[in-house]
DNA sequence: ATTAAATGCGACCAAAAAAGTCGTATTTAT
DNA sequence: ATAAATACGACTTTTTTGGTCGCATTTAAT
C-alpha cells in the first residue's frame, strides 16, 4: 500500500523542475540525482518514461536535459503514477475480465473494490503538481536551512 | 500500490460473515478457507488479528468460530487495513520524524505526500462494510450461478 | 478422561516484486 | 574527435509478501 520509490522519484524531480526552471531551462538527470541522492540510472529511466508519456520534454546531446511539458496545474498525480507503475490496480481481481484472482469464481469483493479503486483514482486525478507545490511551504524552512547543507556537505565530502 | 492479499482475505471473510450470520452464528476459519480457496493458516492469522483489534469476536473450542463484533455500518475500511498491515503509509517519509527517507534532508515532497495520505485515509474511513455489501449486487449473479458451483465441484472433487 | 475440532502464536521458507546495477547505443555542442 | 547528455535493455540484489510448519490452548461430545 505504498507508492513505489520510482513514483516518489518522479514527483521529487517534477517538483524540483517546476521550482527551478519554470518550463524554460533544462534540468539534467545527473544534477537531480546528485541533489536528491537518487541512483542516476533509476532516475534516468523514470524521467524517460515520463517523457515518453508526454509529461516531460527532453533534449538530447551535451546541452540536453528535461523540462516539464505542461503547466503544473495540468499535470495530475494519476498520470504520473500510471506513467511509472502502469494502470492503477488496488486489488488483483479488477482486470476487466470477470475475476482472475485466486478466489476466482468465489470472490465476493470484486465489485466493491472496483468502486474503491475508482474513488482513489478520482482523488489522484484531482491533485495536480500545482497542489503539491502550494502545499510544500513547510518543507522550505528546513530544506533550505544552511546548517543542513553544511551537514550534508561534510557527510558526502563535496559541494552540493 | 495494492492492498495486500491479507487485507483482501480479511474483507472477503468479513463480507461473507456479514451475509451468513448476521452477527449471531459463528463462522469457522476452516469453512471460509474452503469456500474461498484461502490457505487456512493465513486466514486464521488474519482473523486473529481482526479479533485482537476488536473488529471480530472469537469463541474457542470445538464449537467455536468468529463473528462480527460491530454492526456493518460501524466497521470502516481504514480500521480493517490498519489492523492487518499496520498504520497507513503511502510513502517512506511520513513516520512523524522530520524525514527518514533516503532523500532525508533534501526530500521536497514530504508535506504534500502527507496531505495525499490524509485524503486517502479519510476516503477509507468513510467506506464501511455496509457500503461494500450494498455495492456487491452485481457479483451475486455469477457467484451464485449454479453452473459455476458445478464447475468448481468437479474441479476440487468435493462438495462445496 | 479422551478425543476431535476449533482458536492462538511464532518461527521459518519460498515466491514475487521492487530496487538497483551494468553495459551499450545514440545524440549533439564544443 | 570528444565529452556529456538522453535512451534502453538485460541482469542482479534486496526487500516484501505470501505461504508453510509445528505446537499450544480451549472446549464440546463421547
Amino acid at each position: 500500500m505504498r507508492f513505489s520509490k520510482k513514483v516518489e522519484y518522479a514527483l521529487i524531480a517534477m517538483v524540483e523542475m517546476a521550482q527551478q526552471s519554470g518550463y524554460s531551462e533544462l534540468v539534467t538527470a545527473r544534477s537531480l540525482s546528485k541533489e536528491y541522492r537518487i541512483p542516476p540510472e533509476i532516475l534516468s529511466k523514470v524521467l524517460q518514461k515520463l517523457t515518453r508519456i508526454g509529461l516531460l520534454q527532453s533534449v538530447q546531446g551535451i546541452k540536453g536535459g528535461y523540462t516539464l511539458a505542461k503547466p503544473v496545474d495540468q499535470i495530475n498525480l494519476l498520470e504520473v503514477v500510471e506513467s511509472i507503475d502502469g494502470p492503477l490496480r488496488l486489488v488483483a481481481c479488477n482486470t476487466g475480465r470477470p475475476c482472475d484472482c485466486e478466489q476466482f469464481l468465489f470472490c465476493n469483493i470484486q465489485t466493491p473494490m472496483q468502486y474503491i479503486q475508482d474513488e482513489f483514482a478520482q482523488l489522484l486525478r484531482t491533485i495536480t503538481l500545482k497542489d503539491l507545490l502550494t502545499r510544500m511551504k513547510g518543507d522550505f524552512t528546513w530544506v533550505y536551512d544552511q546548517k543542513n547543507f553544511n551537514k550534508i556537505d561534510k557527510l558526502v565530502g563535496q559541494s552540493v
